[in-house]
DNA sequence: GGTGCATTTACAACAAATTTACAAGTTCAC
DNA sequence: GTGAACTTGTAAATTTGTTGTAAATGCACC
């Protein structure tokens, strides 16, 4: 799944730099800025996927920024961040377009799923799309291309490759992959595996004899990284 | 690891039945509730993994469930199960503390990779891995590494040092080993666990002649330390 | 303590068995 | 018919049990 960008426009250095660290654990690309006039320019020039503001910012407020981002039909989803004594009024979060408030000071849980919710929501089409070395998955357009030339892909192939981006870096037994893939009604050869792996590496393989994506676990299964 | 226990909370019984089928065929241990305060109940009592919650539910309704756990501090997480015409409100889920939804009908791959998703994102990643000196094993991905650096085993190496390692300062006799590791049926020459216990050493112990972690108990077996 | 002897274990090399890769063939559905 | 998907044969790769031998250990006896 495409990296997403997160800016996290806050005073507070230290909430910045703990958010960042769970982010980044949690495979999001943390943004930061202190103040909400650097917080809007970056809002602009970095293009994230996703805002968490303060809503107290020394100068310009977090209220204002978003506004301001919104006046410039920018559609980027926001969560709000809110102190607990701030008492939320949900009619200006509304105003301001914001997508979703946490009270501070929240828990991880809490902000990730919130997070994973908005980002899911807003239909941002880059979240339809999945990369790994030099293929891209666009789930809408159910198209994957390679070095952006189209590789076309038989209904096993693509939704096999989409259950090993969906389960990167974890051992896949055959019998997983089958009752995942396939269905459980359903009972092909686990040899049937073999066959459509070896031919999503002819694919998508630089060296298909050197897999570097879809790797055997010789006695298991099988293990995709990204 | 640990068989996940997951709750059905759901009146429809053939769904709940269907899904339980295709849970315990993935492993899972799956629990059933057919209204809303048995399963708020059984949810405290059972202390499932994850809860699957259908919106509707004849007496107290699932949003009433979630919010009442979630006001009890259980954080389990929450996949939502709604009917297509209720037109999910996602900001309620949010409020109700839910990590998921899923629409019915659903597909059990739609489902599967969704149960997997929340699961591997609320557990401690940490909990998969062990460690003993420089040696560090991730169940979830099958890879031990030393110093950071992969080590390549054989499945019967990895099972070989899984048992040693869940087994930990006991004396395991060659006898119980080649039954634990090997099974009952199949029955190598004892000398074939001494073969493999040497392999382990020469890849992970400093200095394999003087073994600090699989250590023979002469006449008897071996002991695996920490 | 030291010595000699009987066991037990460590280790390397090898052959057998298993597993996987790949290609070609067959079946099935549209 | 055409293409996709499952099956199957076979070669290649990998794993694994076995075994010969050297080394280590335990022990009885001096």
């Amino acid at each position: 799944m495409a990296q997403h960008k997160i800016l996290i426009i806050d005073d507070d250095a230290e909430l910045r730099e703990t958010v960042s660290i769970l982010l980044e654990r949690e495979q999001f690309q943390p943004l930061q800025a202190a103040d909400g006039s650097t917080g809007f320019d970056k809002a602009l020039s970095l293009k994230p996927n996703l805002l968490l503001v303060d809503l107290r910012l020394p100068g310009m407020s977090g209220i204002e920024v978003c506004k301001q981002l919104r006046a410039n039909r920018v559609t980027t989803p926001i969560i709000v961040l809110s102190a607990i004594e701030d008492e939320v009024d949900k009619v200006l979060l509304l105003e301001i377009g914001a997508d979703d408030y946490v009270v501070k000071p929240f828990g991880t849980r809490e902000l990730l799923a919130r997070i994973r919710a908005v980002l899911r929501r807003s239909s941002d089409p880059e979240a339809l799309v999945s990369r790994f070395g030099d293929v891209e998955v666009n789930t809408e357009r159910r198209i994957i291309t390679r070095n952006n030339k189209e590789v076309k892909v038989t209904p096993a192939e693509y939704n096999l490759l989409l259950f090993f981006m969906q389960n990167s870096d974890r051992v896949l037994t055959r019998d997983l992959i089958l009752n995942s893939v396939w269905g459980y009604e359903f009972y092909p050869n686990t040899r049937t595996v073999d066959a459509h792996v070896v031919r999503l590496r002819q694919k998508f393989e630089q060296d298909p004899v050197i897999p570097r994506h879809i790797l055997t676990v010789h006695g298991v299964g099988y293990r995709f990284l990204p």
